[in-house]
RNA sequence: GUGCCUAUAGCUCAGUGGACAGAGCGCUUGCCUCCGGAGCAAGAGGUCCCAGGUUCGAAUCCUGGUAGGCACGCCA
């Protein structure tokens, strides 16, 4: 239940109606454009706020002030939670609503519960969103931890605000890095029998593909002793699948799971980028020059057109890329969602380019760039390169920080933010983290809930609750932030802004901790102890919701 | 060279074109006979990178700079 929309929209119908009763008394030309409002900074000015006024100056050709004193004069208040209206600064109309009316929020929150926050404002549109997508060749570093933790809440944010939305991890399982990563696998199950083998330029030298061969000779002791050949090929589908499986499991150890992991290789097994070829060449989107075949990707803006097939007949990682949004599209997802590292960010126009030539609207495809995660050391920045132990891996964060402080020190940021960290993860260790001051609130309310029942206090049914008794100014803010809790779902979910949800937890647990110095919630006045008890419990329901979206842990106790 | 991201308090960061620019941390000062002090209250701390422009109004939008990050393949 959106009580906060459902204010908003009461006040909107009540000052365009004021705007038309002020047109028909020739006040004012009108007509009324569409009417926002706003949510004052500072309480003094107002439940609600418009700008009406002053966005109707220009149209009325007169001062905003003078206007917005026509429409305060016709506006009728009776009916509707609007106790006052006044006209303030430049010429907002600032609006009081009467005494009670967050109050209402109690009870949809005990009756909604853990599905308090959830609307139907997406209408169930379906969105594919595709996130982390690391290479299966190698271990997971930070910024897929950022990725990660992002996309995971991302998907459920979009679901709670009304939309299906749906996850995959795109699984690079094809090309020629399986073919090195199989090559690489096989020299390092050589030297683990005694060979001394040299890593050429351009393999990976990695530790982890060290763990790989060990794995493997543990699985298949006479490995060796089958022709190259064979063993490669073999190895171009097990080495992948040991490095896609390892990231699923330390995913889920983060709290990141998907609906899907989309293999590369089936596609290109399946003869997908034949077929794409070809539908695009009917289409008169590809073309061949130069032995090669490319997708006319400038004809929709693109710097240069795209190879599809180079000249030696193979496919291209973009054909396939290709494909599989193509599939997307054709599985019917109308929105399509990928979150990529800014690294990236050259693929942009192509990748616009490439869902038009598909047929698709530019705008069916949103592509959210995370800003890179660096690693300083001693001041001086730390490259993550390919030589051996030189990067932080996921595995070794999630060693050293618990997950509820990782993906909140992640989520509490805009994707935007380029991130540097130390090498000892010093800043992500702190217990400055903000997640315990919102976990705290939780906890704490947790203790009260415990204490009353020792005290043979349940929390009441809102129904046998006088709720006017939370007429505290703590009270009736905490009660405030609840009835917005709704509206900053979809706000987020809309913007695609993870971060909003973190700072609103922070207010909305410095609220309650606001009100429980001011407040005491179990004392010897019975209705009032059974009141606020409700408003506790049901704060810490939205803590929960809210937290739950992130993926991090409501404790009950700390 | 071209493109994308960033620049706001000492630090880390918020800030749908609106009212005196905010939070956390750090700093100063208060607050426990009482539901959890991982808390609360008060205070100090700002050239919103610079210069123009748009308008009733710009941290926010536009243009041009400066500084930092990232990327520009018949690699994946």
């Amino acid at each position: 239940m959106r009580i906060v929309e459902q204010i908003k929209s009461e006040i909107r119908q009540a000052l365009a109606d004021a705007v038309s009763r002020a047109v028909a008394a020739g006040a004012l030309v009108g007509p009324a454009p569409e009417v926002f409002l706003e949510t004052p900074k500072a309480r003094e000015h107002g439940d609600f706020a418009t700008n009406l006024a002053m966005v109707m100056a220009r149209q009325e050709k007169k001062a905003p002030r003078v206007i917005a004193q026509a429409i305060v004069d016709h506006l009728q208040t009776e009916g509707t939670w609007i106790e006052s209206a006044e006209i303030a600064g430049p010429g907002f109309i600032n609006l009081r609503l009467r005494q009670g009316w967050v109050h209402q929020v109690l009870p949809a929150i005990q009756a909604e519960g853990a599905d308090y926050g959830k609307s139907d404002h997406g209408g169930k549109q379906r969105i594919l969103l595709e996130y982390v997508s690391a290479n299966p060749t190698g271990p997971m570093v930070l910024v897929q931890a950022r990725a990660g933790a992002f996309g995971s809440s991302l998907a459920r944010l979009l679901n709670w605000a009304g939309y299906e939305c749906h996850t995959e991890f795109y699984v690079n399982d094809a090309g020629n890095q399986v073919k090195i990563l199989a090559r690489t696998v096989d020299l390092r199950a050589q030297e683990l029998r005694g060979a001394t083998v040299e890593i050429p330029e351009g393999y990976y030298p990695g530790e982890d593909v060290i763990d790989c061969a060990r794995a493997l000779l543990e699985q298949y002791p006479d490995f060796l002793e089958k022709p190259e050949e064979e063993r490669l090929a073999f190895l171009e589908r097990w080495a992948p699948e040991y490095f896609r499986s390892g990231h699923e499991r330390v995913l889920r150890s983060y709290g990141v799971e998907f609906d899907r992991w989309f293999s590369e290789r089936s596609l290109r097994e399946a003869g997908a980028p034949a077929r794409l070829v070809e539908w695009l060449k009917e289409r008169g989107e590809a073309y061949e020059k130069d032995g090669a075949v490319w997708m006319r990707t400038t004809a929709y803006g693109d710097d240069k057109d795209r190879v599809l097939v180079k000249s030696d007949g193979e496919y291209t990682y973009f054909a396939a890329d290709a494909c599989y949004h193509k599939d997307k599209y054709d599985r019917g997802y109308a929105t399509l969602i990928d979150i990529l590292g800014q690294d990236h960010h050259g693929y942009l126009g192509r990748m616009k380019a490439m869902v038009e030539c598909l047929g698709h609207p530019r705008d069916s495809l949103e592509i959210l760039f995370t800003q890179m995660v660096r690693l300083f050391k001693d001041g001086q920045e730390f490259r993550m390169s390919k030589r051996r132990g030189n990067y932080v891996t996921l595995e070794d964060l999630l060693e050293q920080v618990s997950v509820d402080a990782a993906r909140y020190f992640f989520l509490m940021r805009s994707l935007d933010t380029h991130m540097d960290f130390d090498l000892d993860l010093a800043n992500l260790k702190s217990s400055d983290n903000p997640v315990f001051y919102v976990q705290y609130a939780h906890a704490r309310i947790c203790s009260i809930l415990r204490q009353a029942r020792e005290q043979g206090l349940e929390v009441p049914a809102a129904s046998e609750v006088d709720t006017a008794l939370l007429a505290d100014e703590s009270e009736v803010e905490l009660m405030r932030k609840l009835a917005e809790f709704p509206e900053e779902i979809i706000g987020a979910a809309d913007a695609r802004e993870v971060h909003r949800i973190p700072r609103y937890l922070n207010e909305l647990a410095t609220l309650f901790h606001q009100f429980y110095s001011r407040c005491r919630v179990v004392s010897d006045d019975v209705p009032l102890s059974r009141a606020r008890l409700l408003l506790v419990d049901c704060t810490r329901t939205v803590l929960a919701n809210a937290l739950g979206i992130l993926g991090v842990s409501a404790p009950e106790r700390m």
